[in-house]
DNA sequence: TCAAAAGTGTTTGCAGTACACCCATGT
DNA sequence: ACATGGGTGTACTGCAAACACTTTTGA
């Protein structure tokens, strides 16, 4: 069925930038374009949005089915609409930002999907359309919703230590930061539950686990608290 | 000319949320419809995207088309895409938000332009589409960036008092502030020049007139610094 | 001379920062 | 026994918060 307009249309797409933490390293999720335009390069996953989805869902069912992923945590980021940015028409992309913890990325690096594969965010290859853009305006985003609001969690596995969640800010900070006094701060937030289970891993002592609790978080935000850092 | 497509698209509209300061209060710009649907109702300054202008340029175009105003700082603030939420058919719309100098919107006030008029943020009609929505979403976004981002300034004359900023910072964030620490701290950041003018008003004691320094503030910006309350 | 807003410093407490050593484990 | 990261407390400093009176003007 063809579809008639008295004005022409842009076509509108959704694209997603995908965060994961690996390897004490800030990662994105890229997939190889098999078609053209920008054949056999790297851009974020994402494409058009259908006539009778929200933004939202389109977002989720491109990454379901472009990279298998769901049910993570995803946020609208910003809409590109350069009258260039596609090759072939005018197309704007309305481009989100997502988080997924290690469980579900290693689930997915095993998988097939197209081909989707993690990049450090230190080294990331040409990417198609206006996509290098997109993904600055995401880590931009990221570094500072990260320190005012307490979003690292979404990259970390559901049981953490406090190590682990002091290297992922580092990371995705760029900054050093003192273990005592960051584990002080984020202590007093009340938002680390302690489990009865420790990680070992190594010739060390072994480290206390937590888990995040999403209950406390919503009563005190509806308190109006402010948390930083 | 009609144009056809494979697949139905959304039609693109953007719709602006133009602030305002006056009398001790911050104020909307509604404009009336004068056509179906919601004819007769208050709505968002807004309209259909063209082919070939960016968003932002169509932000623009429609504030000057319906309201007269240009030379405003507009920033984009969300898209909004229920499916259901324009009655004719399926309508993505990108909002953004504008912070317009008393300066302007005086001279607005007297000229025509559809039938623009100025609401108290805190006595809203009934507003068509979900354009209730988007003014919340937009007032939230206003209030996050005051207290990080020297941005109020946008809602002031050029020259200005620190009464008058405080005023302001009182009425968007609905708080009471301490004046003495509200000037120490304004001025710690050295982003007002005083003038050599006084602003005087009422039977009491002439207020020094101070203007923001943008090129200061660039300057700071670029150092990384951080601006607050 | 009165009313009304402009302007100005000091004290206090809390939160951020800096900093060094012992602990538990695997090899 | 040694190497490795886990875990802990204190002193200092600087910024935010609280707070009251004098100044200048117009009526």
């Amino acid at each position: 069925m063809k579809h008639t307009y008295e004005y022409p249309r842009a076509a509108l797409t959704v694209d997603c930038v995908v965060f994961g933490f690996d390897a004490a390293e800030l990662q994105v999720l890229l997939i190889e374009r098999g078609i053209s335009p920008f054949k056999g390069q790297w851009a974020l996953p994402g494409g058009f949005v259908r006539v009778d989805e929200t933004l939202d869902e389109a977002a989720r069912r491109e990454l379901l089915e472009e990279t298998g992923l769901e049910k993570l945590f995803l946020e609208q980021l910003y809409t590109f609409s350069s009258v260039n940015r596609d090759p072939r028409e005018r197309v704007i992309s309305v481009a989100y930002y997502a988080l997924t913890k290690p469980t579900y990325h290693r689930t997915q690096a095993t998988t097939d999907a197209a081909d989707a594969q993690w990049f450090s965010v230190r080294h990331i290859p040409a990417l198609a359309f206006d996509h290098a853009d997109i993904l600055a305006t995401a880590l931009q985003r990221l570094r500072g919703k990260l320190r005012y609001e307490p979003i690292g969690f979404e990259l970390l596995p559901p049981k953490f230590t406090l190590s682990h969640l002091q290297q992922l800010y580092e990371a995705v900070l760029g900054t050093e930061l003192d273990k005592r006094n960051f584990r002080k701060k984020v202590l007093s937030y009340d938002l680390l539950l302690p489990l009865d289970e420790t990680h070992r891993e190594g010739a060390h002592r072994p480290a206390q686990l937590f888990r995040f609790d999403p209950v406390r978080y919503e009563k005190l935000k509806k308190k109006g608290f402010h948390f930083e850092l």
